[in-house]
DNA sequence: GTCTATATTAGGATAGAC
DNA sequence: GTCTATCCTAATATAGAC
């Protein structure tokens, strides 16, 4: 951004990716308000003021790994979801999506719901960062589609009538809210990390089923 | 916790309260981290220093807090699955107590979630704290007691079989994070407040059928 | 582009009057 | 118990040498 012409661009491109790397990591982890500028300089291995040489302020850094974050896996859900695939089968690859991502990326979910509810105000202008498109542009292509999809499956009688706002959140919750709720859900249900990964592989074949079962008439 | 011996006791609660009042409201809409002494003591109608005098230090109002707002669901849930009503009607209740408690209450799964992922180390105390359990005693009441329950319908002929960890996180799922994501879902799909409302009251009633039919052989 | 040193501000906490 | 005034540290940000 604040970046010069550039005769070491290659390094130049390395520690400015080092510095939004070791942002990534310790925004994530500790949220935008409880991230320090210190820590994320040690992580990258820099000095603190080369922070503010690439990114000029800690708002800036935020938005620029917020953005990141939310395009980790936002894009690719949107894709499946607005793609023509038949219903079960953008259940089972927004399940394998999902899933396979967010075990390898523990504090996305509460990070990304953590931030949208610190500042619903950007949310729109969020959304739109990310698809390249408005919130009204993006309803057509995911509910209208879905409520499309269903229609059909209800008049033939081969599913049970849902609306598609509840078709979506359902199936996103069922994704996503194991991995927010992670350390309060193995703690009382005793699972390591180990246990952790192996009910989420398991999940992966048995979430298709149940929510399939779910649509039955 | 400072308080002193007591002739204006029921003033002196009245301030305790309002400024816990003013921190839960704070805490809840900013986080731990985000949330300022400042805006907590303007919110209260007090001068910051009160905040100290009763509480100490941010830390520990931020505690108190934190007790607090679990307080408000969690027990309540954990009764309600832990009791002795058969399982279609522990649904029933859950999503009912979720969904009517979570509707007064915009911040509270965002910060829950948030809080927790951000201090992983705590989960346990917390669980203990709330329910004056550990989550080794806990587990048998809940997680034990439903396995045996679905173990009874699968034998039967009326149930697909399930884990009981599946049952309880796949519930609190489809309960909570709809809440939890609140922002980003209404831009999504376009609701604005009331529209919300209306779709949180008609999933009091979709959510167990749902829920239920996922369950059937 | 990267560092050290330093300025600046913000925010949590305390002292002491009333 | 409640206030005003102030302290102190931690955190962001900038200046300027190399």
């Amino acid at each position: 951004m604040v970046k010069s012409s550039g005769q070491t661009a290659d390094r130049d491109k390395a520690t400015e990716q080092r510095i939004l790397d070791a942002a990534h990591s310790v925004f994530l982890r500790r949220g935008t308000a409880g991230a320090r500028m210190h820590e994320i300089a040690e992580e990258a291995g820099v000095n603190q003021a080369l922070l503010h040489y690439y990114f000029r302020s800690k708002g800036l850094l935020a938005e620029a790994v917020f953005r990141r974050a939310a395009g980790e896996l936002f894009p690719a859900v949107l894709g499946v979801v607005s793609s023509d695939l038949d219903l079960e089968e953008k259940v089972r690859r927004v399940v394998e999506v999902e899933l396979t991502h967010l075990l390898e990326r523990p504090y996305l979910p509460a990070y990304i719901l953590s931030e949208i509810n610190h500042d619903p105000g950007r949310v729109p202008q969020f959304v739109s960062a990310l698809a390249g498109l408005t919130p009204d542009e993006i309803r057509p292509r995911v509910v209208d589609k879905v409520r499309s999809q269903i229609a059909e499956r209800v008049a033939a009688g081969t599913m049970a009538p849902i609306t598609a706002e509840e078709f979506l959140i359902n199936l996103l919750s069922l994704c996503i809210f194991p991995f927010a709720a992670r350390p309060l859900y193995m703690a009382i249900v005793g699972f390591d990390e180990k246990a952790f990964r192996r009910f989420i592989d398991k999940r992966r074949v048995e979430l298709p089923l149940f929510f399939l079962r779910a649509l039955r008439p």
